[in-house]
Parts: structure tokens; sequence; C-alpha cells
DNA sequence: ATTACGAGCGCG
DNA sequence: AAAGCGCGCTCGTAAT
């Protein structure tokens, strides 16, 4: 029986609980959502850790229902960690009333209540590309400005307002087979959030002294902040010299392309790519110089200062944070730590890391989704890139590698979109479901992942953008919906990937509580890193095969829940080793 | 002095 | 050789 814990700053029927700004509130529901508890109450996030620890032991299965996961278990964790105690407490399920909100105001496959529509109604197109989320407000260390569920703002954060809320999420999903993938979503997404809270909590294992070796090397010893350091300083040097611009700084772009233009290097910008092949001394240093730089600013002791500490490194993993469902981050730009650096990631003494990706994750979806004979075939090969190429490109796997990625990307022009008459009729199914994807999009409608994530639907903007009169209103007006057409054909690709990955971290999750429940508290393997389509897990080495075992065991899991019986193959590259950077 | 934005580059 | 999707961070620069 389904137990749910909701949990609450006050209790509209209890006004005398609302004293304390850093209360809380517990509600036990049943399955049917009556209620089966008092609501217990609790002051100051210790006590709020205690009785989620008690709850825990009684009721380990039991899902916790609250607007916004990584605030309230971050407060119980870093209360619990506070308390020293015997075992961390780990909350196995939960219902993000926030996250779920988010999904559901745009999901296609929903009841059309009133919920909804009020829900859904406050998109515009001006927030597109940013995702704005419904923000928690009945968190007393969350920030004025943020809201949650407008209207209505201060009952908002009481227990009342929570299970209502929970009801009205709930008669949204319909009892249908497109219901239950929306319901299978929104649990993977709200465990997800479980496993991206613990994870930026305790951190990703960062050795310090191997980051400050790295950074020495390559650009000497250590400046006061905004002084260059002495490697890179004196590369500056030698540009400007080669240039004949003393008063060059490199680091500013219009001062450097005119500067090259002076010279008579043609070029309109800065970047890599256009450097890359002009003929002339100062291109090589100039593309180190931006290297180092990039390395200076990004990743440099200033970084170091800021997002490490006591060996790990903390960011902020934001759920749902991508339009497409992946994560992003906040802090330190955890998902793009720069592969020169992954040195720095390095495994505690008698500990390994366990590396795991998922091998050519977004055409193997596709193949399940679509159910293409011929994809699928392919995704039983060794590779999936060589079976594509000996299937129709002559064996040539760069070929077959690029036409796919151009394929599920939407390319127009060059070498993959020359490449798709050979695709389509090689996987016909596959890529009319890309391109019937992309014709909605461009025609102004909404695209849904394998379980149920959707596009928000065009603004009043890119409505009215389609309205033209004249030849070059046209001519734009047809660029745009192509560039959404482009958006929507990824998104159903990118998006579904997304969802297998979440079922991947979850259930890893879930069977490393469970087969290492009988191991010591201090040697337990922790997932410490979650990339897309990539897993880490920090693992004492004895245990690292059976780690091993159960990230295979989760990615079965995965494309079981997502696909059934599908006959797709998801193969894993597995790595053990010390360093990140000694993965792959 | 503060804010907004584009350039550039890192990741999948 | 670079383009086709999705992001975050830092910098310089322009706008306020």
């Amino acid at each position: 029986m389904t137990r749910y814990v909701v949990v609450a700053t006050h209790s509209v029927s209890q006004p005398e609980l609302e004293a304390q700004a850093a209360s809380s509130v517990i509600q036990f529901l049943d399955a049917d959502l009556q209620e089966i508890g008092h609501p217990m109450v609790n002051f100051g996030s210790a006590s709020l850790a205690a009785a989620a620890r008690d709850i825990t032991q009684k009721h380990p299965t039991a899902r916790w229902v609250w607007s916004d996961t990584t605030r309230w278990y971050r407060r119980i964790l870093e209360a619990d960690a506070a308390t020293r105690p015997a075992r961390p407490i780990a909350i196995q399920r939960a219902h993000d009333l926030r996250l779920t909100r988010n999904l559901l105001r745009f999901a296609a496959n929903t009841v059309r209540t009133s919920y909804i529509d009020e829900i859904s109604a406050d998109w515009h197109e001006e927030n597109h590309g940013t995702l704005t989320q419904f923000l928690p407000e009945n968190d007393p260390g969350a920030s004025p400005q943020e809201t949650l569920f407008e209207p209505h703002k201060e009952k908002n954060a009481s227990l009342e307002y929570q299970i209502a809320e929970l009801r009205l999420q709930f008669a949204a999903i319909p009892h249908s087979p497109a219901g239950n993938r929306l319901r299978m979503l929104i649990a993977a997404e709200s465990a997800g959030a479980i496993a991206a809270t613990e994870m930026g909590f305790f951190g990703l294992p960062w050795n310090e002294t191997e980051h400050k070796r790295l950074l020495e090397e390559a650009l000497g010893t250590e400046t006061p902040h905004g002084q260059r350091p002495p490697k890179l300083q004196a590369l500056a040097e030698e540009i400007t010299q080669l240039l004949y611009t003393p008063s060059l700084n490199p680091d500013s772009p219009q001062d450097l392309v005119r500067a090259l233009q002076r010279n008579g290097i043609p070029v309109n910008s800065t970047s890599k790519w256009e450097l890359k092949g002009k003929d002339h001394p100062v291109i090589e240093p100039l593309l180190r110089y931006k290297k180092m730089y990039r390395l200076y600013t990004a990743n440099g002791w200033h970084w170091l200062k800021t997002w490490v500490r006591d060996g790990r490194f903390h960011p902020e993993y934001v759920v749902g944070g991508v339009i497409t469902g992946r994560w992003a981050s906040r802090g330190g730009g955890a998902l793009q730590i720069p592969r020169g650096i992954r040195e720095a990631v390095l495994a505690e003494p008698g500990w390994k890391l366990v590396v795991a990706d998922a091998s050519q994750l977004e055409p193997r979806i596709l193949a399940a989704m679509s159910r293409d004979e011929g994809l699928s075939t392919a995704s039983r090969g060794k590779d999936l890139y060589e079976s594509v190429a000996e299937q129709g490109f002559g064996g040539d796997r760069a070929h077959a590698k690029v036409a796919m990625l151009g394929a599920m990307y939407g390319a127009t022009t060059g070498e993959s979109a020359r490449l798709m008459p050979t695709l389509r009729k090689l996987y016909p199914t596959a890529i009319a479901a890309l391109e019937k994807a992309a014709r909605s999009g461009e025609q102004g409608g909404v695209v849904s992942t394998h379980l149920g994530r959707t596009t928000p639907a065009p603004g009043p903007r890119w409505l009215s953008s389609q309205q033209t009169s004249t030849q070059e209103e046209q001519a734009r007006a047809g660029n745009i919906a192509r560039t959404r057409g482009r958006y929507t054909r990824n998104f159903l690709v990118q998006g579904s990937a997304a969802e297998w990955a979440l079922m991947w971290i979850a259930e890893l999750r879930r069977q490393l509580a469970t087969v290492f429940v009988e191991d010591d508290d201090a040697s337990r393997p922790e997932l410490v890193f979650f990339l897309h389509d990539e897993i880490m897990v920090h693992t004492p080495e004895r245990l690292a095969d059976r780690v091993h075992e159960c990230v295979l065991d989760a990615a079965a899991q995965a494309t079981r829940w997502m696909f059934g019986d599908t006959t797709v193959e998801f193969p894993l590259t597995v790595a053990i080793v010390d360093r990140y950077s000694d993965a792959k």
C-alpha cells in the first residue's frame, strides 16, 4: 500500500503552527489520498531530520510529497550530517509537486481539467529558450521574488494547499496507457531529483593537489587574482610582438580581430575555427593562448577555491532544467568539465570510480521508439555506426555517423544533408518519425517524448511571424518555421534519451541502496556524477565488480520500463578506474 | 556603478 | 571542413 508523506511549512487548520519561520508540518495520506495520520509538527531543520529518520525507518517505501525535492531534502541531509547519525537518511521515493507541475503544464496526454488550463495559461513565447519553471515559495530559505503556485501566494505554502495540489495533479493524469507512461515519467523525474540532491550534497571527489599540479604545469605558479599567470603572460607578450601591437589586449575579441586584420590575416572573428588554417606565425601561439586562457578563467585557481571544498566538487543539479528533460546545473559548470582537467577527479585511496556511458544512446532510442526494423538490427551489432556503415555506407563509419547525427539534428547543408536520401532508404520508419516531428514543429504543433514530456506550444509572437504578406516576410517565416522544426525533431530523440537515462540513474540508485545494505556505512558505493548519458559511482575497490553489475542491471531495467520487450540493444561502456580521465 | 548581451568555448 | 540540437560560465562591451 502506497503511503504518502506530505511536507509543508504550516497548516491552515492549525494556525498556531505558523508561528516559527523554519517550521514544518507532516501529514500521512493513504493510496487514495485519505488522511491517515495527524500532522506531525516540527520546528526547525534538526527536528525535521529527526522526523525524517523516524519515518524512513518505519515506512521506508513511503512517497514524500513536497514542493521542491532539492530544497527540502537538502535541509534534511544537512541537518542529518550535522548530527553525525549512525546511517545517513535516504529517502526512497518522492512526488515533487513543482517538477510534476512543470511536466503537466505542457503535457499533451492529460485530462483537460481546469487545473491544466490554469497552469498552462501563463506560458508565453518570450520565455522560449530559457525554460522558466514554477519555483518553490514554501521554503523559508527561498528568496522573496520566487513564487510557486500563483495566484493565492500566501496560502500556497500550507499543508492543505500541497494536498489539494497533489489531488489536482493526480486527477489530470488519465487512466490510459499514455497516462501510465506519464506516471512513470513523474516518478522518474522525482526519483532523479532525489539522486541529484544527494549527488550535489555529497559531491564529486576532486583532488585539489592534482588540480593545482595541472594548473602549474600549464600556466605556471599561481598569481594574485586578476593578474595573468607567468606562462599566460609570456604568451600574451609574444602575441603582441608578433602582431606589432604593444597595446593589444588579447582577451578582447574586437581588439584582437582588428590587430589580426592590420597584419593581413583575413578574419571576421577570433573564433578557433576561423583562425585555424590561416597562415601566419601568430596563429599557433594564439590558439595555444586561447586554450590556456580558457583553463585559467573557467577552471583555474579561482574556480577551485569557489567550488571545491574538502576534496569534493559540489555542483547543484537542476533536474528538468533543460526543456528536453535533460538536467542542467548551477555553479561551477558541472556538466562541462573539460577533458583536460578530468585527471583531478580521483578516487579516494582504496576506492575506484565506475564510469559508465550509454553508447550511441540517441539513435538506439530512435530505433526503439519508431520500431524501425533496420535500425533495430543495427543496434544489435558490435558498434551501431559500424553496422549502419555496413548496411548502407560502404563500410564508412564516419559517413554513417555524420548522416545519423544530421538526421536527428535536422542538418540542411553539407555532407550530412547530402547523405539523408541514403539514410531514408535504409531506415524509412525511423526517418519518417523524425520528419513527422519536424513537420509538426514547423506548422506550430507540439511534439511529445516517448513518456509524454511535451514541447511548449508556440507563443503569439511565433504565430504572428507566420502571418505574411510579402515575399520577404515569407522567406523569413520559412526560416523561423524550419528552426522550430529542427527543435521539435531533436526534442523527440534528446528528450526520450533523457528519459531512459533518468530511469537508469533512478534504478541504479535504488539498487545501490538495497544491494549494499549490509555494508558498513562508511564504505558503501555512492553515485557521484551524472552527465546526460553517463554515470559515475565512487566505490570501495572490493565492491567495484558488483557495482558494475548493478550499472548493467539498471540499464536493462530502464530499457524494459521504457520499451517493454524491444529488440533494440542499449550497450554500456564501463570502465573501473582511479581517475575520470582514464575512462574512455 | 550595475545590468544585459554577444562572443567564445566547454560538455553531451 | 563545419553544420544541424540542447545547455552554463566568463569575459569584454554597450547600455542604462
